[in-house]
DNA sequence: GACTTTATGAGACACATGTATAATCATGAG
DNA sequence: CTCATGATTATACATGTGTCTCATAAAGTC
């Protein structure tokens, strides 16, 4: 147990066998297979030992595997999308997100298994907060030129809705139990995505014409 | 190894000890844990090797579990909305899966993370289909109504679409990423079916005024 | 250089999964 | 009832996970 503490004393040592650990399980992960812990340490010229006080399990390392690339920020994805409709921002936002996840399938679908691992078992330390929203604050910035058009209800109504129709969990969906190819799933899904925010925009503007 | 065949003879005794695996299995998965199959076995009186003559692996145990259930079909769910829009019997489709998927939340995301694991590590026997597509012929009934209204590239993005945003992959997404409520993820989901349905058909109708 | 600190390695351990085999025991046919 | 079939058990095995302990070696301090 007892696990490194990377800002105290001789923390290049500590960077480095993270960084080691991390390039191995990044190699390995993109051939294809899930290896083993055992295989990790090994190709990270470390001991199994020393590659558990890094990280406490196995997902936990292949998970940091994903989270280690750097994602842009909701301003850089839609700075190029000035004067576009809320629609079409939100597609993009969709676009951005379907990329991501058929660039890094494997690494996303590790993600959601680990996500359903912590749930069913929760004798497990639930100290990882694991999933982050990232995709909310995108959609929010994407619907934010048509934001006044919308009533607080329905506006968190479409912003959900959309967090439920972007990213991995569609992705899934209409992979495994559609069985399309990724291209046409993310044609689809920007059609929907761009169809949802028109129509709760004029549905809100039709109730507004009393 | 070799596996048993149900059809022969002694089917009777094959039979009840089937039965017996899956219940054990229902009852442990039930109270919330994820049982080892050593756990299952004993529960159902019957020894671990016995246990692996019947199911492959745990997963394919446990998953049955849930296949275990009988669904209702897509013509009993649909019956008492005859005279309902399509958009209407979409969200009677959703209401009905997302219920479904709510009372076995458990086992549902057991089911999710078989799924993504067959992926993931693809040198595991994969003779087992794992996801069946129910949700499509549901849906397909409950566009039946309107289904003439639709050109063939409009209705099977539709019906994709539809099949993304209905069962477990958007209570996931709702649950864990936007950490909501399940009846609110409900409401929230039946909305955007219905809006869905019919932008895609108010989008067909306008462009055949041409 | 000597000393303390601590990251690391080597290895044992308990437990789970999945495979394989020989010994039993129950079922159903004659 | 007798007996062959085959379902079941007990058991050993190989492998992976995660924990723990102790020895070692490298880093930083005096």
């Amino acid at each position: 147990m007892s696990r490194v503490n990377l800002k105290n004393g001789r923390s290049n040592q500590k960077l480095r066998t993270r960084r080691a650990l991390l390039d191995a399980a990044h190699q390995l992960v993109s051939e294809g297979h899930r290896p083993t812990l055992a295989t990790v340490a090994k190709q990270a010229l470390v001991s199994r030992a020393t590659a558990y006080r890094y990280f406490p399990n196995l997902d936990a390392l292949l998970l940091e595997v994903l989270l280690d690339k750097k994602v842009a920020t909701p301003e850089q994805i839609l700075e190029s999308a000035e004067g576009e409709s809320a629609a079409e921002r939100a597609a993009l936002v969709h676009d951005f997100l379907h990329e991501l996840v058929a660039e890094n399938e494997q690494q996303f679908r590790l993600f959601l298994k680990a996500s359903m691992e912590q749930w069913v078992d929760f004798s497990k330390d639930s100290d990882t907060p694991l999933r982050s929203a990232r995709r909310i604050p995108m959609l929010a910035l994407a619907l934010e030129p048509d934001r006044k058009k919308l009533d607080d209800e329905t506006f968190e109504k479409l912003l959900y809705a959309l967090s439920a129709m972007i990213s991995i969990e569609p992705f899934i969906a209409l992979t495994d139990v559609c069985q399309i190819e990724p291209e046409r799933g993310k044609e689809i899904m920007r059609w929907a995505v761009k169809l949802l925010v028109n129509a709760a925009l004029q549905e809100a503007e039709d109730s507004q014409t009393f």
